[in-house]
DNA sequence: GTGAAAGCGCTAACAC
DNA sequence: GTGTTAGCGCTTTCAC
């Protein structure tokens, strides 16, 4: 465990550790450093395998160049190809990236957010749980670099990357409703969170630019608690008791449910039934009937979030002005 | 950003840093502070919402309570709910995870492991790429603590946990002879790696066993670099050319470009073709025809490796055998 | 041109 | 019982 420092290296060579450190820094230039001395630092440190103890520098300048990443959930294959956009481009900046999964649970966020704060991480990419406002509203005040992802507050003055959500759920009413449905449920989570209602408000919209009215009884409201097995059996309930002519589902684990809750109630796609999903999934995309989607273009998603989150960081101090992205969805019709 | 120090608490309580560090540590009965004084000092840290900067106590004590974890690709749903149950695991008992994705380079690889050592990581998971021998080696002789998941090197004696490979490909294939298919293909990657040599040999010797032979051209392996369109192509190529009656993949990512190989040859499963695959999946648990396949315990595996690496860091110095964990598979029977 | 020394925040051996 | 002090490995000011 005994790795080499600073100081191995500056006794070998016969010079003091401030040398040592100018040199590797870069600074030899700066500080006059004779070529030759230069020369043989880097030779001794290269022969010694020397490497910077991060955690040493850390501590002294302050920058971890680690980045948190809080989300609601890995294992979700729109999580899961996020965190890899995210950790792909961080570590082309040299960051590294450390991730937790909210379960979309405010204390728990809290709690973790709590955490990488004290693990001093130079910046945080987020979707943010409904509650954690005041978190969110904190990290700002404390002057830290933060980019919100998928969703974020209105009324909080925060640099965030999102798509077009109220556009994309539109398209997607829009879609079933040019392919004759008119008694078209919803089927979402209970959250208040701005993606949420812009997905609804979408969906509504679009309703009632038909003249169709908006009727509450046709929408089913999921909490992220229910898990598996009750997500499933409500929505066949839901089915066999509304008889939707198609459903717009507002989120990629919805969707996945609904298949089995459509399976459960014998019905078939697209005969008996219309369906659109938010979020794309290789479910949707390869399953038969393939599921029409409003896709979110993820890695641009996660590569302007890492891209605003080391500006920040490079601007520090500097008092920059919030960046609010949003991005197009697009509709991927299949068969459904 | 100026947070609270344990100097602050020393100043405003007035003792001394050391007290308040004692204090904090759950140190007082030991050292025998008085209640009085310590009941002061938990208040006052409470007030001034003291949290230890982790940084400088890993510099200190040489602990980051950090865990590097290095997996092919966290966008494989397999690694996302490996990962997901890890953070979990590891939160519990106060540590945090730092991830990176491979691609089952080994040269990212590398270089990602000397980044994580770097930054001071108290232990590792790792799915090592191939190549990835002596760098795993290594890790041991610097008496770091490591578990290897999903793969592991025959030749060197480190903990792991991985599924019993051999069994999960033999029940897979003897499921497909049991159900009348004789000319069985098999889609793996080119990689030399223990558990996909043991997912051959299952394949291998239950044809054997039943008298077929194994013949190479009805063998395709294809490479991680190769890509979505490309893998697809060569599959539906391999399908048209060798006509199998089933076949047996051995990886998630590979059944499911299959799945889509198997639709560009304009077959239907399972009437035409029979099929299994190593992985579950969504699309496989809720396609229609549901795929059959052989299911890794992914929550005991991320669980049990975090265990064991919590159990070495806790035995620092003891010389400890190394836990070879060999999980059970289960075959699940679905349409195909 | 190079080095001594302070200090980032924390812990812990050693004093008293 | 509590404080002094050294030091983890590194950066950086200031001195020479």
């Amino acid at each position: 465990m005994k790795s080499v420092s600073i100081k191995d290296i500056a006794s070998q060579v016969g010079v003091s550790t401030t040398t040592v450190s100018f040199v590797l820094n870069g600074k030899a230039k700066e500080k006059r450093i004779s070529e030759d001395l230069k020369n043989e630092i880097l030779r001794i440190a290269d022969k010694l395998h020397y490497r910077p103890n991060q955690v040493a520098r850390g501590l002294r300048t302050g920058q971890t160049h680690t980045l948190g990443l809080i989300i609601e959930d890995i294992s979700n294959p729109f999580f899961g190809n996020l965190a890899k956009v995210v950790e792909e481009e961080a570590d082309k900046h040299g960051y590294s990236v450390m991730f937790c999964s909210t379960e979309n649970n405010e204390n728990r966020a809290s709690g973790l957010l709590t955490i990488l704060k004290h693990r001093q991480m130079d910046g945080f990419i987020i979707t943010p749980t409904p509650g954690m406002e005041e978190d969110i509203q904190r990290l700002g005040e404390e002057n830290r670099a933060v980019v919100l992802i998928d969703r974020y507050f209105p009324g909080l003055d925060t640099t965030y990357v999102t798509v077009d959500n109220y556009k994309g759920a539109l398209e997607a009413t829009n879609y079933l409703l040019g392919k004759g449905y008119k008694h078209i449920g919803l089927v979402t989570t209970d959250s208040e969170q701005v993606q949420m209602q812009n997905r609804y408000k979408g969906y509504a919209d679009a309703l009632e630019a038909k003249g169709l009215e908006v009727r509450e009884e046709n929408i089913l409201r999921l909490t992220f608690e229910m898990g598996h097995d009750e997500s499933v059996s409500r929505i066949s309930g839901y089915i066999s008791s509304v008889k939707p002519e198609a459903i717009f589902f507002t989120t990629n684990y919805l969707g996945v449910f609904g298949l089995e809750g459509i399976r459960t109630c014998g019905l078939s796609l697209p005969a008996d039934l219309g369906m659109v999903c938010f979020d794309d999934h290789d479910l949707f995309r390869l399953g038969r009937p393939g599921v029409s989607v409003v896709a979110q273009p993820i890695e641009a998603i996660a590569r302007q979030a890492v891209i605003l989150l080391l500006d920040q960081l490079k601007n520090k101090g500097v008092d920059m002005e919030q960046v609010k992205l949003m991005l197009e969805p697009s509709l991927i019709k299949r068969d459904t």
